[in-house]
Parts: structure tokens; C-alpha cells; sequence
DNA sequence: CTGTTAGCGCTTTCAT
DNA sequence: ATGAAAGCGCTAACAG
């Protein structure tokens, strides 16, 4: 048999090669130039020769050139990307946030991955230790890990926290006593005396709505009483509803929406009138709160100013003086006091 | 001054060094043995001396390696993250679909990116153009993209489409038939002669669904009328009840859910009682058609094993013989047809 | 079974 | 202003 591999040892066919994505050197080859010029061209503008420039910016668009985001990582450890990790995507309420992350993301030209914890700590954990490795910093949300295993991870990596209280690390969280105090005031000039709060999961927010809540409520000498739901579901919302109708109360305030939702569905089945025998104030006033039977009164919080300011806060850019700050919005979930 | 430098030539610190993440090099340093081998210790278990790989392993743990994704991704190819993008992240029909795709990703142990288009095609193809250089794989959903630029991408990168229809690249969509079949039976039974679709945007879904229901209608002799929204949100579908109410039909079935929800929302505002004076049929079935008021009927379709067939499909599992069919909730917003 | 040796594509001193 | 060369952390032939 012949054996053809004898000849000329061409490594690198020069003039083929099956669509392989071109790379600095291609262009440099191409320009008879070294690669180091090609880089600088590419990336500091101006700092080289302007016609040089020029070349390598045409044929590199000719060539259809991207830079690979893994090489370009290793030497100077940064990697264009950021993560948001939330504990549940399939929550409405992280809609805008979302949006507001990306958007400065984007603007930055950067990317952004998006992981869910399903609310569970020990998850958390393991997302954000496999995160850590491969973006530039993290915005996390309502996180469940403690100040301990926040500045563990604030020591190796930046990262702010939106929604959620600590003293671990920065945070952006909407000022809560505005809309809290108007659903309140809201409530009183209806003539409920009686009221209700249903938290959601255990946390300092959580926390502190309801000390808010209780310390306004008693200045107010009304009296109110704390109901617990299992999570922050439309069912878990659903379910509480046979405690609140027990307790008395003629009106019930919610951690978020979608628990509210569970109520007014509740309500609805058991054929409990809404509001005329009890009124419902949501919090976050997702997309689905006009829509609901009836519309849900909801605190509204920012939330896409929320996820912007937390992500150029990680970019760096120190908070603009702007408050973030919660109205209520009020529909058709909230009436007079039933006599 | 004493020349220090003439001494042992110490590059690299072995003792001390601030914090830098630990390498291979460390763990085998710390086990007199090659780097090589403790690649090879943590990668392809059980094909070097078992004493050895627990001595690696133990080292690994001890120092809190992790392997730079990076590092890695240069010289295999692989980055081990893949790429989901769709339209707006804000829309709840993509919940379970993301839900889906994300589960199967981390089954894998891979990391999911999410991008959104803002429904443009513009954006999309900037989105897909960057995801490309640093995924493994694509799952897009929805895209409106044409067969050339979707056949562009495949041929550089794994793709696969949920949600649409292209003979470009592989896909997954649901069966519409049995879903449609039964909204509209549903319809008929109910009396209803004369009904419209309000469709979503311009593309091969919306094209195959108006054009299932016409020949199903006219084999029913039914008369049907389409209507376009301008878009698919709840404020393009309260636009189109003007034009819905004016053509005399009595049951619309729509596009999504979420322009179905702007119908009733624009009938609630105007006092047109649903379905009493019109019925309305959703499509996807999302979290907030029963929440809705009145409950939304609704054609669900099977989101989150699309999500997770895509998936798999992307990772080259071919597609189990599980149909993926839609079936008809029904709710409170469909009844008799108006004497 | 394990060590040596090249790179992967890009950035970055250090020279020139 | 530009080139040469080293190296980021890891993998993958190729020897032993």
C-alpha cells in the first residue's frame, strides 16, 4: 500500500479547513501582521495605527470573526457573564426583575444566565458554588442562605442581593413602609378593625412586613393576627383560607400575589364573597392581579427598577439617590367592612 | 541591597499566595504527581490506580477544587452550558417550557443560558449570532427566523426548535388536532354557527392553527372569521373585541391566553357579559386562566414536556414515541351561543 | 498506569 | 506602532 503520509506534514491546510471559526491569526495571516496587533486593533481602539485598525476591522468582518469568549477568559479571568439565581422562575413577580437585570446586562454587552433554586437552600448553594466558577458576578433574589454563606461568597465573588435584607453583602430592596401604610390606612377608612397578614416564606422580608404591619396595626389599635401559608403558591393560598375565615378578621393583607390569588380562588369556590365579607391586598401586583375575580388590590413594588439598580450596582455604579418605593394599588378585592 | 533574585528561582509561591481558586497543578504538587494524572483522576474514573484517584480526590476535596469551565472549554470545545431562547421571558406561557428545558440541562449537569428576542427577529438573530460562540447547543423556541438563517445556525451549531415548524432544523411541537378538534365540537354543541381566531404573529404556528380551524369549520359548516391582534399580549387582545363584537360572531377562539385575557378583560370593562353574550377559548392553558374572571376554557398544550423533548432531542436522545398532545380545559368562559 | 509535551485562542508584558 | 513570546487551566496524543 502506498503510504501517503510521507510528504509534506500540512498541520494546518491553509486553504480549506471544513468551515472552521476563524481566529485572530486567521486575519492576522490574512493582513501579513501578528496576532498581538490584531487583538489590539480589535480592543483598543485607537491605540494603534488607524489604517492598520481599519484592515483588521474589514477583515474581520468579512470573515465573520467572533472572538471566543473561553479564550478570551482564561488569561484575563473575566467572562462576560453574569448570574441571577432566583428561587423560582415560574414566579410571575421575578417577570420584571428580570427584565431589569438583562436590560443593563445586555446594555453592557455582556450575558446573563439565569438559574432557579426551587427554593430550597441546600440548592442554592450548590448553584451558586457552580456559578461562582464561571461568571463575573451574581445578583441573587430572595435568597434563603444566612449572612454566614453570603460573605463567604461575597469574599470570592461579587455579588448583591435584590429583595432580600443582609448584612453580608449589598442589597437593593424596596422601601415597603409607603405601600404598606397606605393598604393599611386603605383598610381603616373602610372600617375593618379586625385584620389579617399571611406570610410566606420564613426571612427577614418576610419579617419585616410583618413587624411593620403589627407595630402600624397596634399604633392604630387594630387588632391583627399573623397566618402562616405552606409557601408562596396559589394553593398554598388556597389553603389558609379556612384559618382566616376562622380567626375573625374582615380583611387579610398577603406576602404576594399569588397567595392572594389562592384566596380569592378559595373564596370563590366556597362561595365566600370578595370583598363583601372579606377584602384581600396582595403585594408585587404581578400581571394577573387586573385580571383576577375579582381585580386584586395589590401593593405594587418596583421590581424592574429593582433588578436595573442591583445590576449596576454590581457593575459598580453606586445607587442614584432614587428611592424604590411601593403604592397600593387598589381594585376590587378591598370593601367596606362587613357590618 | 541585597539581590534576592539570584537565589532559588521561586515563580511560583508553593507556601502562601492570596487565595488564588486551586488548579490541578496544586493538587499535584501537593501529591508529587502529574497534572496529567490528576486530570485524569477526576475525569475518567476507574482508569487509573484506584489508590491514586482517592488520593486525588481527597486533595480536590480538601482544597475546594473546581474545575475552570474556561480552562476546560478551550481545548475540548465543549463550554458545557446550552442556550434557550424565546421571545419574552416575561410571557407565562414559557414557565413550564423553561421549567422543561432546565431540568433536563441540569440533569446533565450542564448550565442553561436564557435569552430573549423581544420578539424580534432583529434581536434574534444578534442573540443566537452571540449564544453560538459559547454554547454547546440551542433550543429556540418560537423563532422567526426563515428556514435560510435557521439552517445558517444549524449548520455551525446544534439546534432545535420547540414550539415552531421549519423543515430547516429538527423541532418539537405539539398535535394541535385534538385540542382544536374539541374546542371547536365544544363550540358546536353549544350552538355556535359563527366564530372567529384571533391570531398571534405572523408565522407557520399561527398560519397551521387558523388553517385547522377553517377546514374543520367549513367541514362543519361552520362560518369562521380571522382577526389579527397586534401581538400577543393582553393589550393587543382587548384591542380586537371591537372588531370581534362587530362581525356578529359568537365564540372566539384565540391565539394565546394571554390575548384571550384581554378580551375578557375588554368585555368586563365594557359590560359584555362572557360567555353569555360571547364565549372565548384560550390557548396553553397558562397559571392565570383559572384565576381569571370569568375562568378561562382553554386548549393546553403540554408545555413542559416540549421543554424537556427539545431538550433531549439536543442532546441526541431521539424523540420516544410519547405524543405530545393538546387537550380542552374548559372553564366559565364558554357557554350556549346567544338566541 | 503515569509522565511529557503540545496546544486550544486570546491577552499582555517586553522588546524592538 | 508592532512583533515575539509566555502563559491562563485544562485535555489529549504520545511515549515510556
Amino acid at each position: 500500500m502506498a503510504d501517503e503520509t510521507g510528504g509534506v506534514p500540512a498541520k494546518r491546510p491553509t486553504t480549506l479547513g471544513p468551515a472552521r471559526r476563524p481566529t485572530i491569526y486567521d486575519i492576522a495571516a490574512r493582513l501579513e501582521i501578528s496576532p498581538s496587533t490584531v487583538s489590539r486593533a480589535l480592543n483598543k481602539p485607537g491605540r494603534i495605527n488607524a489604517v492598520t485598525e481599519a484592515r483588521v476591522r474589514a477583515v474581520a468582518d468579512e470573515l465573520g470573526f467572533t472572538p471566543n469568549p473561553m479564550a478570551r477568559a482564561l488569561p484575563t479571568g473575566r467572562t462576560g457573564t453574569y448570574g441571577l439565581v432566583l428561587p423560582d422562575i415560574t414566579n410571575p413577580v421575578h417577570f420584571e426583575l428580570i427584565r431589569g437585570v438583562e436590560e443593563v446586562v445586555r446594555e453592557h454587552g455582556d450575558t446573563l444566565v439565569i438559574a432557579e433554586t426551587q427554593t430550597s437552600g441546600q440548592i442554592e448553594a450548590a448553584v451558586v458554588a457552580r456559578l461562582q466558577s464561571s461568571v463575573d458576578g451574581i445578583v441573587i433574589v430572595a435568597s434563603r442562605l444566612g449572612d454566614g454563606q453570603l460573605a463567604a461568597i461575597a469574599a470570592a465573588t461579587p455579588i448583591v442581593g435584590a429583595n432580600l435584607m443582609s448584612a453580608a453583602i449589598p442589597t437593593i430592596v424596596p422601601d415597603i413602609s409607603l405601600g404598606l401604610l397606605t393598604a393599611l390606612s386603605h383598610l381603616e377608612s373602610l372600617g375593618h378593625r379586625r385584620v389579617g397578614y399571611v406570610g410566606g416564606p420564613e426571612g427577614r422580608i418576610n419579617t419585616a412586613r410583618w413587624t411593620f404591619l403589627f407595630d402600624q396595626a397596634v399604633a392604630r389599635e387594630m387588632s391583627i393576627i399573623e397566618f402562616s401559608a405552606a409557601g408562596s403558591s396559589v394553593d398554598a393560598g388556597a389553603a389558609v383560607l379556612p384559618r382566616v375565615l376562622a380567626s375573625g378578621v374582615t380583611a387579610v393583607m398577603t406576602y404576594n400575589d399569588l397567595v392572594a390569588h389562592g384566596i380569592l380562588r378559595a373564596c370563590h369556590a366556597q362561595g365566600v364573597h370578595v370583598p363583601a365579607r372579606l377584602s384581600v391586598i396582595g403585594f408585587d401586583d404581578i400581571f394577573s392581579a387586573e385580571l383576577s375575580n375579582p381585580p386584586l388590590s395589590s401593593v405594587r413594588a418596583p421590581l424592574a427598577d429593582i433588578g436595573r439598580s442591583a445590576m449596576q450596582l454590581l457593575y459598580g455604579r453606586p445607587p442614584d439617590g432614587h428611592e424604590l418605593v411601593t403604592e397600593l394599588i387598589i381594585r376590587e378585592s378591598t370593601g367596606p367592612a362587613p357590618a
